[in-house]
DNA sequence: CATGAATGAGTATTCATTCAT
DNA sequence: AATGAATGAATACTCATTCAT
């Protein structure tokens, strides 16, 4: 029953901070719809940033594992791409919590260096565009692809991964961009005819 | 005199709520910053929102102004495409403030039917929309693209162009997208070879 | 025309200070539905407390004109009291706002000692209280009546007027006290049979 | 000690509400004469409009409770009446307090439709008013009264008793009307002789 | 583990009033 | 006579956080 409420206080407090966002959600907000008193979460957490923090670390953590699960021997190495413009899809439409804090800016306070949030933030983002880069490297070395310079189009990819995930979160369904359109679009681009 | 102070009190706003976000922003903060009282805020303004209103119609509204001058009459229809994405390179390596506001997710508050901020959001991105779909049109009636279905395309141009801007103003200098690479990643993808 | 605003400013600022107290009248509201700006106010007028002691002053300037004008010379002495009811009666009804100023509590800032408000009230107050104590004493002399001590009676009559008028403005029509019935129950009282 | 600084609020509140009146008193007076912060007010109130109404129900029901228990059977009917006067004595000279309460025009506010102040003060009205009504019917129909329309005779009565208490109240020691005066003087026009 | 009570520091907003013109 | 601009002082109310139990 003690982890199960402090489980149901990041359940809750995910899901506001999804909603209305870090500096919109109050403490007593948390607290009334946990169905716990204030104090409490001050017991389970050293304060309201620390819960963000630790929810920002739960969703990165599950989407790292997202990442890490996805097949690493593809037929074609633009695959890789399409798999993960896939897992972004997916995410928007099965967790649509979790990508909105994914995508959300975190509040200024909680990015300024030194600040835990930063980290995990920064590392998350060297993990998915090592992830394209191997792969462009690979579709490079194989001739599969021509991209160059990898950096670059690497970033560019991660720039569409993100607001397609961005735009389906944010956008009614009937104005959403297509998944497999999205994937074409990329591998015209990417893929040597 | 009395504009001047109308004026300042706008820009120190525009720079807070871009640099600080809209929660994170005190009436007292931009007074000060404005070498003002608050009251005077209150004198000019209805409020703190109506003051964020203000300069999001005028930030989008310059925005607009830059669509609307980027010539109609290029050589090729990509060019068109090439060139709203150095827009976008140009507002945000220029005036990062705006590219800031334009993309913030406005606080959830502003964004409620009938809020004023709504309307100057959709309006804008049914704009920009427009001028990509009527360039994939011409330039699929052209032959020198063949994108289908042309709305799904434009979207997923925009999702690029868009978080072009937004990745150009989070980054280090070093990390950020290249504006001509983009333009070829795509060309490359959207012209017939 | 100068001379027309300074009315204009007191007529909406009596209606105002009627209908919404002193204290939840702000002068901006007073500017406004004078169609005028607030330094107007302060040209014609010291400030808030002036304006409305000079109304206050007004009032009870029309509230004492009309006691005055009361028949002296009446068949009985009783009349003179049917006929202070009857005068409360037709402020109620045809000044309504007037009415509500005469009764209104002062807010007590303005009833300190030495403020000009308390000085009207009390005048005021001393006045009807002679007019009434004036006619008992005739009417005790002249046998009509048996009131006595004097005092006593004027004040319990003058609780009754003005307790008449409050309910007339505060009560629905239905249920106002009538005008007539209330002399009755005085005569009843006052005069011997 | 919790209970105690509630009730303390509520004390410090009363007392200021009856002797400066609602608008002219700010929560940071309340706070500050009962010793507490301000916040306090609102973790125990949802504001100043809910300590004034919580008030108001107080005093109103203390003074249904003391409409209830005067004496039902009584030698004659008018002593009900002479009972309601004295009544209105004892609260002016031993509660002032509250009876300023009683009789203060709550702010305009407060006075709204579906405002729960409106609700507690029409509820006292109609029930001294059938308090005053039943023992008129009763006095007719025993003779002993004369009284015609009940209803309107009624309305004079609750005038008296409530203007009295008023004056008591308002009133310097040596101007307040006398009880036993106002009590003589409704039996001389109520009574038969 | 849990809570009722309490608070320091803010937070947007309002108001009567004044100044420069 | 009249106003646009400006302000000092409040004003009700909120929030994250803590303390005593």
């Amino acid at each position: 029953m003690a982890k199960n409420k402090k489980k149901k206080i990041l359940e809750v407090a995910a899901q506001l901070f999804a909603s209305q966002g870090f500096d919109n959600t109050t403490t007593l907000q948390i607290a009334r719809e946990t169905r716990v008193t204030e104090p409490l979460l001050y017991y389970h957490f050293k304060g309201k940033e620390e819960i963000f923090t630790y929810i920002l670390a739960e969703v990165f953590q599950k989407y790292a594992e997202h990442i890490d699960e996805l097949p690493k021997n593809t037929q074609t190495e633009f695959d890789k791409i399409a798999n993960l413009i896939r897992l972004h899809s997916h995410i928007a439409e099965e967790h649509p919590q979790n990508a909105r804090l994914i995508l959300s800016n975190c509040p200024g306070k909680l990015m300024q260096k030194q600040h835990a949030c930063r980290d995990i933030l920064e590392k998350q983002q060297q993990m998915v565009s090592s992830y394209i880069q191997d792969c462009l490297e690979s579709g490079n070395a194989k001739k599969e692809f021509d991209a160059h310079p990898v950096e670059q189009t690497a970033l560019i990819l991660l720039c569409l991964a993100n607001e397609f995930m961005r735009m389906k979160i944010m956008r009614k369904k009937d104005s959403q961009p297509d998944t497999q359109g999205t994937i074409e679009f990329c591998r015209k681009s990417l893929v040597k005819s």
